[in-house]
DNA sequence: CCAATTTGACCATT
DNA sequence: AATGGTCAAATTGG
């Protein structure tokens, strides 16, 4: 069921990139027909999902979604927090998927939204998402404050090493249309600080930490990396956990903290990435050198099958740039 | 001018 | 030595 809920949420985002992008897809019929067919396949699974639920749920009332039982319960935790968050700042079809779901898991994963103290793992259906989080939560073993490069006299900034420790994974669909090539969108806004080609992988891992870093010294950071056997799925590792949302500068929810200490790094809807994000005020890729590379990629595995190896970025986006700010 | 991204270099860990 | 995480100079757009 969360599954499909999440297959809905992600229909629900297509559609809106299309609408935000359909001045430059105007004069794309393909482009355009390709969105919509890819927006009414979304649904029509979704839907076609929905009537085999209304049937499997009179023999299964509660499917086996989850691997361990305390996930459940953790989730009926979140809800309450979640749906003050929805009510807050999702859409009306978001919030129209709420009421008309009891489990509302899915939103809480699509969107990105996860707690450090979940033990286990969580593991969705085709269409949803991946989420992974270690267990304990003592991952700032770094100090922000130490920047020095080679100045470190007696406490060294750990550069590694911080790998089990709070971390959580999450994979998140890339967004078919528009700026398939920004990480998943999860509310922060994110200040890309290295980017760098990871052995065995066909995609850079790019690094972010908190934009309000410096300001609030937000120790939160994320990596985000496109999958190697799924270009079409950004796998998000956040580490850490956002201070800077208890300023009125910072983004709006509090899920992370609280009473009891073991808070995870909370995420949010909205963009995030570059150029697009209400929330993001980033001025989107100068070089368009991260851009070009998955995209190509993507391109491939769109119309040529995954085979071939020429850049083919054109094919989604002839003659303009795939952001905000077309001109 | 400021803030964000890119990118090569640096450095810790394995 | 290899690998991965971070730094910071250069660059660019608002």
């Amino acid at each position: 069921m969360d599954d499909t809920v999440s297959l809905i949420l992600h229909g629900c985002k297509l559609a809106e990139e299309l609408a935000l992008n359909l001045a430059n897809l105007a004069n794309q019929p393909e482009n355009l027909s390709k969105s919509c067919e890819e927006i009414i396949r979304v649904f029509a699974d979704a839907k076609e999902r929905l009537s085999f639920h209304q049937l499997s749920t009179t023999l299964y009332p509660h499917p086996m979604l989850f691997r361990e039982p305390q996930d459940l319960q953790h989730q009926q935790n979140i809800d309450p927090i979640l749906q003050e968050w929805l009510g807050s700042s999702c859409t009306s079809a978001m919030e129209t998927l709420l009421h008309q779901t009891p489990g509302v898991m899915a939103e809480r994963s699509a969107l990105g939204l996860i707690e450090s103290k979940v033990g286990g793992g969580l593991q969705m259906g085709s269409g949803g998402l991946f989420i992974e989080s270690s267990s304990r939560s003592d991952a700032q073993a770094m100090d922000p404050s130490d920047s020095g490069r080679g100045s470190s006299s007696s406490s060294k900034r750990p550069r590694k090493r911080n790998d089990d420790a709070g971390k959580r994974t999450v994979r998140v669909p890339a967004q078919l249309f528009g700026n398939t090539e920004i990480p998943p969108e999860d509310g922060f806004t994110w200040r890309k600080y290295g980017q760098k080609e990871i052995l065995g992988s066909k995609f850079p891992r790019a690094y972010y930490r908190c934009t309000h870093q410096n300001l609030y010294h937000c120790p939160a950071k994320k990596q985000v990396q496109r999958l190697d056997d799924d270009p079409f799925q950004f796998e998000v590792v956040y580490r850490g956990e956002h201070t800077c949302h208890m300023s009125d500068t910072a983004p709006w929810v509090d899920f992370s903290l609280g009473p009891g200490g073991s808070a995870g790094s909370s995420s949010s809807s909205m963009a995030a990435g570059s150029s697009g994000g209400a929330a993001g005020p980033s001025t989107g890729g100068r070089y368009g050198k991260e851009a070009d590379y998955p995209i190509a990629e993507l391109a491939d595995a769109m119309f040529n099958s995954g085979s071939s190896s020429t850049n083919s970025m054109e094919l989604i986006f002839p003659g303009d740039q795939p952001s905000d700010k077309n001109n």
